[in-house]
DNA sequence: AAAAAGACCAACCGCCTTCTC
DNA sequence: AGAGAAGGCGGTTGGTCTTTT
């Protein structure tokens, strides 16, 4: 049901609820002329009566070229798995290591197979431990190095335009855990493609999801493999 | 066949950060 | 420097479809 919301102090009046066809015919028409920019003006300029943050979510998750639809790949679903193991819920930096892919689809994916299912007697703990350990054996490693060989060509590879180079060379806790991360996938070490299989192994790793399809105990047996 | 439960996903909300004036 | 606006993000909700009982 499509709703209108008025707002604080404020006569304008919002439209909610699902978008229709004319309403992305206009929203996209907008962004091919003005660009992703500009939120705020799409009401006055395309004449959608929708807010701004609508818009941006509307194009952004559904909208915006490039989006892959359909289900996710078992490789990417791994990817998931294991960026979270290391960042937690930072789904829009999950996100930006799976082009074409959106941080909602990707919480939606999370949520949807993994946050009901308590699995934190065994298989969190285990990618707590993992996380642990690969960000002390990482950062041994970064230290040993200069920070410019890691950091920008890192970020541009993976399409970045956020993380200016200014920034990345603050040493805050989420610029480290990016390049440790972004170190790992340029230049994997031994250790790195046993703690990744996914990333590395794909052969391997896609074989054992197709035979285990839809079975969430995968995860559990393949990090305790791993861990024996 | 129908009701209940589960899965999936689009969209909204509120908070925080960044930008602009 | 600071206040307000805009943008970005994670959490949550609610509707629809599918599966199970």
């Amino acid at each position: 049901m499509v709703t209108v919301m008025k707002l604080k102090g404020s006569e304008k009046e919002w439209r909610k609820g699902p978008w229709t066809h004319e309403e992305d015919k206009l929203l996209t028409e907008y962004v091919n002329f003005h660009g992703e920019r500009n939120w705020s003006s799409v009401s006055r300029f395309s004449g959608l009566n929708r807010s701004g943050k609508s818009s941006r979510l509307r194009w952004v998750n559904y909208l915006k070229p490039g989006l892959k639809k359909g289900p996710l790949t078992p490789q990417e679903q791994g990817i998931i798995i294991e960026l979270h193991a290391l960042l937690g819920n930072k789904w829009s930096t999950i996100a930006r290591y799976l082009p074409g892919r959106t941080d909602n689809e990707i919480k939606n994916y999370w949520r949807t197979h993994f946050k009901k299912k308590d699995h934190k007697s065994s298989h969190n703990k285990n990618l707590e431990n993992r996380r642990a350990k690969m960000l002390s054996y990482k950062q041994q490693t970064v230290n040993e190095q200069q920070p410019q060989e890691y950091d920008m060509k890192s970020m541009s590879s993976h399409g970045d335009t956020k993380r200016e180079p200014s920034i990345m060379t603050e040493t805050t806790p989420e610029n480290e855990e990016h390049a440790i991360m972004d170190l790992i996938l340029q230049n994997p070490t031994l250790e790195d493609q046993f703690y990744i299989p996914s990333m590395y192994q794909e052969t391997y790793f896609s074989s054992v999801c197709q035979e285990t399809e839809g079975d969430d105990s995968l995860w559990v047996s393949l990090w305790d493999q791993l861990d024996a």
